[in-house]
DNA sequence: CCAAAAGTGTTAGATGTACACCCATGG
DNA sequence: CCATGGGTGTACATCTAACACTTTTGG
């Protein structure tokens, strides 16, 4: 039992989830994140990540997905805790006149499929998607925990077949190039290394289908084997 | 503002730091993990992860910080927040009677270093390492989250210097090696090869300074130089 | 036929891995 | 003088990075 002089000292908190949310618009490969514009006290009118406080009986990862379905419809996804800002002060909501209560934020960094999802916005909730260099000033820490999901993204990519998750099921090594570069940059790896690489890991499987996207020579779709990815779970291994 | 409306149905928190705190006995090559005897409610008189609630104007690093400054004296150490297990039904505190406050744990994970470390422990309040592979079953979900702290050390040990907050100033390449051993098991790699790697990355200073442990040849003792570091730091670079 | 896109191959240099071997000391 | 721990060298396989080349399509 915790004794009542214990019980004055102990801060009480409310708890926020915020979201970093990117896609890959793979027409015009540009990587986006979705702000939303606030519409509450504080920080109105400034764009900040896509938040709520996690209700009783709800799970941080049920509030993580609550909010993403509350501002787009999205059927594929991945999803991870990130990482959590908890610092006195970093809420104006802090006052003294709040009693005191503190709001900590658990952030989560999500990557969706562009091109099936569609934003719920209206004329009071604006949301809307950022190209990454040119994201503003955003409310609260939220440029703070943007960076750090940046970072993440990135990181996570080069180990992780979290691309698979966001690519359609079929896909040809190209798109899974393009979605590549989009995200770590121009010069991360010549075409035909990142090719044999890839096809030497061996969890992509050939359906043998050819796709001809304008002039040039018609292109083979592959599949993700999870199966064949299985092993490799956890092993270091890159794709830069 | 929040609307009355909402605010019935937002979660009130208490928010928890607990700690999976790493040290190596570099005299008996053993890896181990702090460990505290419960003596509130719940899990009275089980081992747990020393832990603590945040309190009114406290960070959540500075929590963290005080925890281990109870725990044990120590100047040498490596901190970072690890993850935030928050489901409801965590914590059988949050039985109803409670008025449905929620328990939120902010786990951090800490390297000391484990000669100059003392335990404060008493009759009452017992604290003990525990080599890893005999850790009992702990309170709350502590299993959970030593096992998410013991991957992240392995992890970061392989491409973070987190080594070197913990060892002492000088210290051979042996001594280097026995550290990675014990943390990564007999077969991550040659002795022979890891001395090369290492050397070739520069940012190891041979001292000159030879010291003899026994028999055998004597050691060259090494230091690590932060300044050559510098610019590898987030580069990937492995020591495996 | 030719430009464009897809896919294959080649080569030099760097790295990793598994060893064998030499060096300096205490007992 | 030899066991012990420290330290160097080597040989082979593998991986990387850069780029040249072939194949198959549309216009």
């Amino acid at each position: 039992m915790i004794s009542e002089e214990n019980k004055l000292v102990l801060a009480d908190f409310k708890v926020g989830v915020d979201n970093v949310i990117f896609s890959v618009d793979t027409q015009q490969n540009r990587l986006l994140v979705l702000l939303i514009k606030r519409t509450d006290h504080p920080f109105v009118n400034q764009w900040g990540l896509p938040g709520t406080l996690v209700r009783k009986g709800e799970s941080l990862e049920k509030a993580a997905h609550r909010i993403l379905a509350e501002k787009i419809r999205v059927d594929n996804l991945y999803l991870e805790q990130l990482y959590t800002f908890g610092g006195p002060n970093r809420d104006p909501r802090e006052s003294p006149d709040s009693y005191g209560v503190r709001y900590l934020s658990v952030s989560y960094f999500a990557l969706v499929r562009f091109e099936d999802t569609q934003l719920i916005s209206d004329n009071l909730h604006k949301t809307s998607w950022y190209m990454i260099e040119r994201i503003p000033q955003l409310a609260f820490d939220h440029n703070e925990i943007f960076s750090y999901g940046y970072q993440r993204l990135r990181s996570k990519l080069e180990y992780s077949p979290i691309a698979f998750n966001v690519l359609p099921e079929l896909f040809t090594l190209n798109d899974l190039y393009q979605f590549y570069m989009t995200i770590l940059g121009e010069n991360f790896a010549d075409y035909s290394n990142f090719r044999s690489r890839l096809l030497k890991l061996g969890f992509l499987l050939d359906t043998g289908v050819k796709v001809s996207r304008g002039a040039g020579r018609p292109a083979s779709l592959y599949r993700f084997d999870a199966e064949a990815f299985a092993p490799l779970k956890d092993k270091p291994f890159v794709f830069v």
